[in-house]
RNA sequence: GUCCCGUUCGUCUAGAGGCCUAGGACACCGCCCUUUCACGGCGGCAACACGGGUUCGAAUCCCGUACGGGAUGCCA
């Protein structure tokens, strides 16, 4: 039997770091089985439905690397099948007309509750006789949901989870408006897809008894299901906005790759060992359902940047490099020419080895790139404050040099000025230089970086921070 | 309220009755490297929620308590 998982987001506008690894997860499963990974849009509740929001499902799914098999599914165009197979139920006496309004309903649940009672349909439409039916009110179909005994379902991640029946009421399959609820769809749906393994969030553990009383009127067979416990924010609670990201797109402008988002958010929750960084290919060799944790894990954004600058490190340059450009123009309003580009390229593992996003990238190599006059930060200012004697004597050394303008060179350069005018203290000479030539503090090896920049940017480099 | 699920270092986790003096990773602290900030190397701190059982032996099995989370919609 060929596996066949699914990925059902609703469109919301935006794609969830908790719905990003229910989709991991899946597609992780459907590849490592052999198996097919489909997308299905829930898009019954026409209301909430935008064309943008499927778009922005669709694009968080390309960013991760996620691919899908077959054509993306809408939920809202198996309209008239899922009605079919509600109408099939009542017709075979699993289901039944309820002309209950929202006020009676609610009305019964208030007084359920002030007894202490389960807030449950009290089931008076389910034998009722047809004929004491409302003319004027339009009736939604409620299931026939068993009234005695209990169900149980195997689950690949809790175990076995046993319900009394009697925790299950008779809810409702299609609308007044002859709409299908969601209870309904999916059901229908993964059934009609052939879904086998249905691996979802734990929020839906309680639905899943729901879903397999249709399955069971259907005579249907149930998949196999695997609930996920939920993702929660670094504190604990509901990883919401307010713990700084929550959407794949946001990390995204974080500077976060693709590549550890899905390896962290794999992580949480699942586990090979002691393996902690494990690439897509690793993954797919070796997920499976039994190393599922059962507890909700909080998000770390400490350790996903960790993993984030392993992946910046391993990272292809040209593809790094890609990923940073729209950065550049964003934080330092700079398009990197040919020029700039090759000295990044030059300085790339230094640059690599000090990122821990893609933000820092481009802060660090924007300096490379950059042409005159440079901008200088305040530290910079400062150490530029009365080091023109050092940056004097290092410019007439460059000026005058003939042999390789290499590290070494400008090193050995830099000493001779620190014995001559700093009584040997390297630091003296080597922070104005780093000022005079990237307009910062910070920055990777000097002297490397003006190997990279060369003697004819460099000296220009220093004439201008001379002049100020 | 009722039902379901969960609980190992600050965080993510390993752990399937003796291999546990509880392992790894991140974070944190210290040292080394060093022109800055990082990287890297080495070392350190730090946990089985609690209470009862079962067993020769329990982080691992059972029961209870506490605390978290979820469900209880004509939302998905």
């Amino acid at each position: 039997m060929t596996v066949v998982t699914r990925f059902p987001p609703s469109p919301t506008g935006f794609m969830h770091v908790g719905n990003a690894r229910t989709a991991l997860f899946n597609w992780l499963y459907a590849r490592n089985q052999k198996g097919k990974f489909v997308v299905r849009i829930e898009d019954t509740d026409r209301k909430r439905h935008s064309e943008e929001a499927v778009a922005a499902i669709m694009d968080g799914l390309a960013w991760l690397g996620l691919d899908y098999d077959g054509e993306v599914v809408s939920q809202f165009s198996m309209m008239d099948r899922h009605t079919e197979v509600a109408k099939e139920m009542v017709a075979k006496g699993k289901a039944y007309y309820c002309y209950c309004t929202p006020e009676e309903l609610e009305a019964m649940r208030e007084e359920a509750k002030e007894k202490g009672h389960k807030t449950f349909y009290d089931r008076r439409w389910r034998d009722a006789d047809p004929a004491t039916a409302p003319k004027d009110i339009k009736p939604v179909v409620r299931i026939k949901a068993p009234l005695e005994g209990e169900a149980t379902i195997h689950d690949r991640v809790q175990g076995e989870v046993t319900v009394g029946n009697d925790q299950l009421d008779d809810f409702i399959i299609l609308r007044s408006d002859g709409t299908p609820t969601y209870m309904l769809s999916v059901v229908v749906d993964d059934h009609d897809m052939g879904i086998t393994h249905v691996i979802r969030g734990d929020d839906h553990l309680n639905n899943t008894f729901r879903q397999k009383t249709i399955f069971d009127a259907m005579d249907w067979p149930v998949p196999v299901f695997a609930h996920l416990p939920l993702i929660h924010g670094p504190d604990g609670a509901k990883f919401s906005k307010r713990h700084g990201a929550q959407s794949v797109q946001e990390f995204r402008e974080m500077g976060y790759l693709p590549e550890a988002l899905s390896n962290y958010l794999l992580r949480l929750g699942w586990s090979h060992g002691d393996e902690e960084v494990i690439p897509v290919e690793k993954a797919i060799e070796w997920f499976d359902l039994e190393h599922i944790g059962k507890a909700p894990a909080n998000f770390d954004f400490a350790k996903l940047e960790n993993l984030n600058a392993h992946y910046i490190k391993v990272s292809d340059t040209s593809k790094l490099l890609e990923q940073a450009m729209p950065f550049f123009k964003e934080r330092h309003d700079l398009i990197p020419d040919e020029v700039g580009i090759q000295r990044i390229t030059a300085g790339i593992d230094e640059l690599k080895s000090r990122a821990k996003t893609l933000l820092q990238f481009v802060d660090e190599a924007a300096f490379y790139a950059k042409s005159l006059p440079l901008t200088y930060d305040e530290k910079a200012t400062n150490t530029l404050d009365g080091a023109n004697d050092v940056l004097e004597g290092i410019l007439s050394a460059f000026k005058s040099h003939t042999g390789a303008f290499d590290a070494d060179f400008v090193q050995t350069t830099c000493k001779q000025v620190a014995t001559d005018l700093k009584e040997g203290k390297l630091g003296k000479v080597a922070m104005p230089l780093r000022a005079a030539l990237t307009g910062t503090t910070v920055s990777p090896s000097i002297f490397h970086a003006a190997e990279i920049l060369g003697q004819v940017e460099s000296c220009a480099r220093i004439e201008a921070a001379l002049a100020l």
